[in-house]
DNA sequence: GTGAAAGCGCTAACAG
DNA sequence: CTGTTAGCGCTTTCAC
């Protein structure tokens, strides 16, 4: 009946008391079981569950333990890309016990900013982020003040930080090869209003592949920038094509910034009464799980979006051990070529 | 230049200190600025970007300070469903300064046990939980310790906690209803091998529209398990197909327990070459973004999924508050006809 | 208006 | 092996 437990948080102390043992006792049955007796260990553990014990994280912290939670900095936790990103972070740090804070900055810097000073004052083992700001020095500040931060798809530069990015200037190639091999030469690329670095290294990539193929890029890829509204980008990707079909009729393939506007993309070449890929060829970014069961099946780049994950939140797990050096992971995007590009349609 | 900001963290005695005051006035800067004097104010807040000073969380929360901290547990935090949840809870979090620390139980009660012992050492403001164990004890016991819990889709019967839900025997009567108004008397219920409680209830609803029209359930209303592979429930749902189409030929209609399993279903009858509506119809749960844009469009049960984690998040932060009371927020899933479902075939 | 002092729950020497 | 002690960075009376 010495069963107190259920009412209120109750600490080390209390545990003691119960056992009859100093805190300290209590302390070495939590982090070195091993040097305390057997029999006083097998009280202080009943004490602990009599009085319903639970450790208090912040009291560790404050004596200088690690934190276990890790924060999250992403443009939007809701994008499925993002989401998975951050399943992958999660699943990589539960194996080591700890936590994902997931936080968004909705392409806003000031937002972002934000975050960062929460995150530092929360005392967070580390923060893995997807930078909007394109300036370094708020991170590189984060980072010397003592929690590390891993960049995703950022360019690294000779930045004393850790970084994994899908080389996006690859993916803006493979797109716009396939295409240029299928024979098309007026193409649209898809864009935000706000043009964070991985879209423009794409557009970049693009662009290369073009002008290496002899084609002037400033004729051939035609810029197009949708009104950001990110709650339904779908939708104004839907209106974007609109607009796209009644200025540019010479277009014949629309490369998206992503799947998702890629969806919208479709359903507006769909009302309007334009075939995929009979009249216009449409490229996503990302692959995300719907990509293959559209129809027409869309052709996109696949990214590792799990694996992106995995490999930031290992890299931040080892900033801890001592020899550790800052590095940077690469992966490579691959294309998917499904149905939803073709030739361009013989008469223009 | 007794700006030495920038290398490793300095706490309010530097502060202090450059400000030639003691600890207790940095710390009435910080809380109570009005009771400074002006010009002692400025010197301390100067000494403060000086220092490049940061408030350490977890000190504060010792001194009994709120965390901002809010756990959120769902079945996976990459479902589009638990995202869209997740980014309802940070939108309304954000506006009081607080952050999701999201976690993922994979269906598995074990995991979620252990979350819920992480989050309560963590001294977490409070967790908003999908609960996949039915048993609430262990809720019960962390909500009397002190960590406010708000439940999500799961029945709070007289449970001392709030609740936020969509109603699913309602979900379950409104896919049910659709089909039987269509004609169908022979329809699979699509599910995972382990059934939440939420599928259990639609499945439950559906079962009652059948039983109210005069059909009998047992008959008309077929249940099918799905192997449980979360990672990849589309091409899971895309196997069951084929098993469907063998083993029960007499089907016209399947309702799928969510939107990503229908999408694996219509991938699944397309390549049987099994025409949809034509030969078999098919209702999704959850209407996400891109169920108004598969071909065909999806029929499916909506859920307001942004609302329901933003009403969760309310609810907690209104657990502060000293006259709370506990109180249960109802939200009702509304059918998007679309072109998924029509009548059965003549000829069966 | 400002400072001195106590203590939140815990860990980590160090003594016994 | 166990207990004593001294803080971690901060908030909060309570004197001055």
């Amino acid at each position: 009946m010495a069963n107190r437990e259920g009412l209120r948080r109750s600490g080390m102390r209390e545990v003691a008391q119960v056992a009859g043992v100093s805190v300290s006792t209590v302390a070495n049955v939590l982090s070195r079981p091993s040097i305390v007796a057997p029999p006083t260990r097998r009280r202080v553990e009943q004490a602990m569950v009599a009085v319903g014990y639970v450790p208090h994280g912040p009291a560790r912290q404050l004596r200088g333990l690690p934190s276990p939670i890790v924060g999250s900095v992403t443009l939007d936790l809701a994008n499925p890309f993002y989401a998975e990103l951050n399943r992958g972070i999660e699943d990589a740090l539960s194996e080591a016990g700890c936590l994902v804070l997931a936080c968004s900055t909705d392409l806003q810097s000031a937002k972002e900013r934000q975050l960062l000073a929460l995150l530092q004052e929360q005392a967070v083992r580390g923060i893995i982020i997807s930078p909007i700001d394109p300036d370094p020095t708020a991170l590189l500040q984060v980072s010397r003040r003592g929690t590390p931060v891993i960049l995703i798809d950022h360019p690294r530069r000779q930045l004393d930080l850790c970084a994994v990015a899908v080389d996006d200037v690859v993916g803006g190639e493979l797109a716009a090869e396939h295409l240029l091999s299928l024979g098309h030469r007026r193409i649209a690329f898809l864009a935000g209003a706000i043009d964070p670095g991985p879209v423009a290294r794409r557009r970049e990539g693009a662009r290369r592949v073009l002008a290496a193929a002899g084609v002037d890029p400033a004729d051939a890829l035609v810029d197009i920038r949708m009104s950001d509204h990110p709650r339904s980008s779908v939708s104004v990707a839907a209106q974007a094509v609109e607009q796209i079909l009644a200025t540019r009729p010479a277009l014949t393939a629309i490369i998206c910034l992503n799947d998702t506007a890629a969806l919208g993309v479709l359903e507006g070449l769909h009302t309007a009464g334009v075939r995929v890929p009979d009249d216009i060829s449409v490229v996503g970014y990302d692959d995300l799980h719907f990509a293959a069961r559209l129809s027409p099946a869309l052709t996109t780049v696949h990214q590792p979006k799990r694996r992106l994950g995995r490999a930031a939140a290992e890299l931040l797990l080892d900033e801890e051990h001592p020899d550790h050096t800052h590095r940077e992971v690469h992966f490579r995007p691959t294309l998917r070529v499904r149905a939803s590009t073709a030739p361009p349609p013989r008469r223009r």
